[in-house]
DNA sequence: AAACTAAATGTCGACGTCGACATAGCTGAT
DNA sequence: ATCAGCTATGTCGACGTCGACATTTAGTTT
């Protein structure tokens, strides 16, 4: 492997003076520069950063820690969004999972510190709360899609969904229904209580009581190997004879199956029944037709932005925007409209 | 950071000592093992692997070049096939995305070089032909889920859409279906002509004729921003007089759209027409209902095979097995059945 | 022309690790 | 008592890079 003495004797220089040119130092005469580049480039000398990284300690990679990678494709979203990041930055990304597992996670931590990394960005695939199985190893760390256990423990980025929310509840009394369905997450996730409230609390405000919220669980049980009863509660609640006109589902697989459930009865979207998820997992928004209406989770900008707080943390541990939230936005589609005038 | 050294003095031994601890040597009286270990222990020592990849050339890293992550969800399980692999080599892996762009993609090899990564992975996140473009950078690669443009010029490894193919067709023959659909998938794709030619071909050796194959464009253009009839051409072959019993559509998101088409027009899955579909890709496949009938592509295991064979390619250039094909199964579900007695 | 300044380049060593080699201590055979 | 043959441990230097510092060269001032 050709090294950077191996072109100083190339370019007939002093090794320091190569280094000088690579790193683009000031007070190098330019035939020197014009001699050292064409050594570098007739050598194909690339820089080793391991050397870099033991003379500089500072190895310019950020890692990435994730738990179920599998369950959740859309996630991986985050993963991108931390790598265009870390692309732009001139870093690069070390990737490892955990599968959940404890004793897996402290050994990723382990070798993210024998690698030296500058940061890690600790992922979650489904928001929830989290507490770093670190041991006594300190790199500068951001949870991203997930909230510390111990508040302030950690620096943090996390979509609102409660916003989110609040605006799918309003989107769909503002179309004008009034009796509406609720198909809720599996509530072992975070997201699952603050969309449910949310909807219910901003459905209330608007003067809707109990009896025009039909609320049905979509799925229990562990992470990853739930129950799942969305077709059978949605067919239950559209076959009912005061049946809602409006169904909100907890994220877009749910609606999918919402979408099944419906078509099966001989309703159309929209004009017999609206139906609404979350997320905007587009592979399936996108797919359904008509169009789902969601709310999109900006998944590629936790990951971004996730990305951006750590490089803060890493240059000196400001104290600075602990906590940040992200806006979900509202996607109207095809799949909403008024109620049907019966 | 504690170093080696901090080490030896705190257990009154030399560094070399310490070395051997860490790294298992034998001839280390146990009781000095103890000191050693203790006071590594004590100080929270972990090697410093980039001091170790400059002694020895050697990183213990190798890396991932993805092209369109976002597009594709379930192929993210090839890299977590790849994960699963370092993880139990006690390797580790850099990831880096291109989007697509060779100018991009030549940035990333240069990184990688930097790095001295022992090995890269090029996966292409729809099965395709590539060109690596590593520019006169030479680390042992293998093409995953893709092959290469120049026969044998890198190992691959690659799903055999060809046979999941035949066997879905010969699943549909079975049941007894002799008028089939078929929805392409966008031509642009390696996995597309395969799928239809293996299809074709079954089904004519079964004896069926050109016209008891109704084949329709399912989608078409440039990746990421294709056209999408499939709703539209589903709906167009199902209402015809003379509709198939069974469609067949090129992956798991057309078979969606498909249900969806058959849904509207009143007909009922499998019963009066049974839909199957390609890919498995779960978080479609189980959530319709009735679940669908498809082929699973091996995703996690070209990733953890591809890694196998990268070993093999890093430990010495074998020339065996250059370019191995995994099988796709048939996975039966509720969505297809027999016929509909007219 | 002497004296000084600034620019250009070089020398050296340290970062953390471990291979090559050297040395010290011990056992047992002669 | 001597020496071979172990095992246990230590010393040294090299891997590739770049900061600290030293030296040389060219340019400017008086």
């Amino acid at each position: 492997m050709v090294s950077i003495k191996d072109v100083a004797k190339a370019a007939g220089v002093s090794d320091k003076t190569v280094s000088r040119v690579v790193n683009r130092e000031p007070n190098v005469s330019t035939d020197t520069v014009e001699k050292v580049r064409s050594a570098i480039d007739r050598l194909g000398y690339i820089p080793n950063l391991a050397a870099r990284s033991i003379r500089s300690s500072r190895s310019g990679i950020v890692g990435i820690i994730t738990d179920y990678v599998s369950t959740t494709p859309y996630s991986g979203d985050i993963v991108r969004g931390i790598q265009a990041w870390a692309e732009a930055q001139g870093r690069t990304v070390l990737l490892a999972s955990t599968n959940g597992d404890p004793h897996r996670e402290r050994e990723v931590w382990r070798t993210f510190q024998a690698h030296r990394l500058d940061g890690v960005l600790h992922v979650a695939m489904y928001r929830r709360v989290v507490e770093p199985e670190n041991g006594d190893i300190h790199i500068p760390t951001v949870l991203v899609n997930a909230r510390p256990k111990r508040a302030g423990s950690f620096h943090s980025i996390e979509p609102d969904d409660f916003g989110g929310s609040r605006a799918l509840a309003r989107h769909l009394l503002e179309l004008g229904h009034r009796r509406i369905g609720y198909i809720r997450l599996n509530p072992l996730l975070l997201g699952a209580n603050e969309r449910y409230e949310a909807f219910r609390e901003t459905l209330q405000e608007a003067g809707l009581g109990q009896a025009d919220l039909d609320v049905r669980l979509g799925m229990e049980g562990p992470i990853g190997e739930e129950e799942n009863f969305v077709f059978r509660e949605t067919t239950a609640m559209l076959s009912a004879p005061d049946r809602p006109s409006a169904v909100a589902c907890g994220n877009d697989e749910m609606a999918l199956q919402a979408y099944l459930a419906a078509l099966q009865l001989g309703l159309r979207v929209p004009q017999d029944v609206t139906i609404v998820g979350f997320d905007d997992f587009r592979t399936i928004s996108l797919a359904l037709k008509p169009e789902l209406t969601t709310v999109a989770l900006p998944y590629f900008d936790l990951g971004w932005q996730g990305a951006e707080i750590l490089d803060g943390v890493i240059a000196g541990p400001a104290e600075s925007g602990r906590n940040r939230s992200l806006e979900c936005r509202l996607v109207p589609r095809a799949s909403s409209g008024p109620p049907h005038q019966a």
